[in-house]
DNA sequence: TCCGAAACTGAAGTTATCTTCATCTAACCA
DNA sequence: TGGTTAGATGAAGATAACTTCAGTTTCGGA
């Protein structure tokens, strides 16, 4: 992995053309695929360009090295869960806590298993290429719309809403990782979701001062 | 990242004299020292066997390459968890649930948060390396564990130990992982412990039939 | 139709590290 | 003390990408 150009995360050319947007669309189609056949160890720059039926000069034409075109695809992926836990969390406003917390777990393991392979690759990859970031500030996204949403829960909580947040998505993000670890994510994945609603429920009783159903 | 040697997992030579085991040692330590200090990304296996004092050659006597070498580093650091976990559940063996459950949060946490800095850079050598494997048994085996302890415990079970065990340890690995990314994990760390036993608590009064304090 | 800019090409250069192996030294034992 | 095995050495070889760039093609407006 590349030890360069840290800072220069930015594709280097912003398409104008109707066929560059396709190349770039292209490229990052084919990362994912390639991805997925070949794994991020054998991944290159060369394959992607092949696959997505370009040259590699192009790929190097919209992304500065092959770091920043994982990073790219990384935020794309990310990007997808927190605005799915964000159209929840708009969709669950003035709900009872434990709705919310329902849906939410809902929501997150979705986002998570929709395609398993996808998720656990890209948590592979997220490690390389300083994805720390990146998963960073997705999640923290995620932990604003789910203290908003906590903040409007018709009980009224007693603690801040913020660490409720934080705690709530640690604990789904352990268990659904736990999960894509797993040798048969889906087999595993409805018992586990029964048992997470029990545990967020669990909590979020805590979290409040009038008694919940 | 190499692509051989999927199976060759085992030092190539056993030890038999001292100075021999010594070398094994040095190198091990060497590469977690270099790996702490100029990450894994310019980590070179001359540079580790510089700090470690031996020549190259040396260490390739036995480990049969990078790779191994650092899955032997991983699975150092991840038996060390393991074994914390295992030492406490055997101290709390027919105590309480709640008891135990606190118990479980300290260890856990005291565990990774040790030293952050080692913890979280193994974290992102795992993703190489096939380190899922690796953390996997590890993390089995206090799955294991803390099963067994759960299933001493005074008030009885209402469900199956091995599920309450799982949902409950990803919950404080979701927590620890959030915390090993926090910016100042030492300053997070304890205002999270409070809200994770909290959370673990509630959760294990859900699995007992008796009435919990 | 023509021209300048945008986009594309892909062979070749560059770089960096892993890994080997022929050779040397130290340890052990009879 | 001498022979045999274990252990250590490190320069050289091999590999395997990444990345560049000079040249070509396509597009879009005048």
């Amino acid at each position: 992995m590349p030890r360069a150009a840290r800072a220069v995360l930015q594709p280097r050319k912003t398409p104008v053309q109707v066929r560059s947007a396709a190349s770039v669309e292209a490229i990052l189609q084919a990362t994912l695929q390639v991805l997925l056949a070949v794994g991020k160890e054998r991944l290159t720059t060369t394959r992607v360009a092949q696959r997505a039926g370009v040259s590699v000069g192009t790929l190097y034409q919209y992304f500065p090295n092959k770091s920043a075109l994982l990073q790219a695809c990384l935020r794309r992926h990310m990007d997808g869960v927190s605005r799915a836990i964000g159209d929840i969390c708009e969709k669950h406003k003035s709900d009872g806590l434990l709705e919310m917390g329902t849906a939410l777990v809902f929501a997150y393991l979705d986002a998570k298993m929709r395609n398993v392979k996808e998720s656990a690759t890209l948590y592979a990859v997220s490690s390389d290429v300083d994805g720390a970031a990146i998963s960073k500030a997705s999640s923290e996204r995620s932990r604003r719309s789910v203290a908003e949403l906590f903040a409007t829960a018709r009980e009224g909580l007693t603690k801040d809403p913020e660490v409720v947040a934080t705690v709530v998505l640690a604990a789904l993000n352990g268990v659904a990782r736990r999960l894509l670890e797993a040798k048969f994510p889906e087999r595993e994945a409805e018992a586990l979701r029964e048992e997470l609603i029990v545990l967020v429920h669990a909590y979020l009783r805590t979290c409040t001062a009038s008694q919940l159903a």
